[in-house]
DNA sequence: GCGCGACTTTACGTTAACGTAAACGTAAAC
DNA sequence: GTTTACGTTTACGTTAACGTAAAGTCGCGC
């Protein structure tokens, strides 16, 4: 039952990155492939951390950020004392993104005005322009 | 009926971010205060855009991308043959946002996990431990 | 006149997250 | 045997978004 594991390129098509970036990745410490001589070797494990990564991305998460968020996961983490802390870096976290969520939320209604000025716009527009090219 | 104005200090304060940041905005074109000799002099206008900006910068945006928000609000960019982009631009934006929606809502989960992780963790370790620094 | 606080300009420094180029190893394909 | 495709390391370059330090101006309170 070996694991499934994917070249470095496999994975760059997937998420549409570079292997650079992929590269980069390991060098901070966010991936640890495997190594089959020189070339490495990429559980789903680490595919995973590079999605997660991507996500914490797309919400305009730093690595390290992203990193301390998928790192809440690691049983290792689970010191007991630091245990009190972690809970309330989850508060911080959620907090942040609860306010992020409302920040999406008035940008998104800002757009539906901005369609609506211009969807009146063009109407008024095309009672008026016969040809776009005269 | 003169337009209130604030001072460069006085924004700082309120946003809490430094002079310097405010200024380099003034240096990237995102806002253009009225000068009283040398000194700087802020509408409320140039308030609301260093608010947008900065609601942009929460949810992962660069400057140039929330200025190209804000100035959909520009009633000077209509151009009739533009607003067709205009609207597909607001389509792509509005796409990214909602992806992002998803993002945070994915990452609040994870986060849900966690704390219940850490919460029945921590009930075990008080039936145990009776003080904390022994 | 003198210091202060708040404002200004100029300019070099910094960090994150890669891009890009050079120079090389290896294995399959022609 | 050499081109092609994929992998590697090393290392310098780049951009955004400011930080920070130096040096100066301006009105006030004493």
């Amino acid at each position: 039952m070996a694991e499934k594991t994917h070249t470095i390129s496999e994975l760059s098509r997937e998420f549409g990155i570079t292997t650079r970036t992929i590269r980069y990745y390991e060098e901070k410490g966010l991936i640890h492939p495997r190594r089959e001589g020189q070339t490495r070797l990429y559980s789903t494990a680490d595919r995973v951390r590079i999605k997660l990564i991507l996500r914490g991305k797309r919400i305009g998460m730093t690595l390290e950020e992203s990193v301390s968020v998928i790192d809440l996961y690691d049983p290792n983490n689970n010191n007991a004392t630091q245990l009190q802390a972690l809970v309330a870096t989850v508060q911080e976290r959620r907090a942040a993104l609860l306010q992020q969520k409302a920040d999406i939320d008035d940008t998104l209604s800002s757009l539906g005005e901005v369609e609506q000025l211009c969807s009146r716009a063009l109407q008024e527009n095309l009672l008026v322009i016969d040809s776009p090219d005269s």
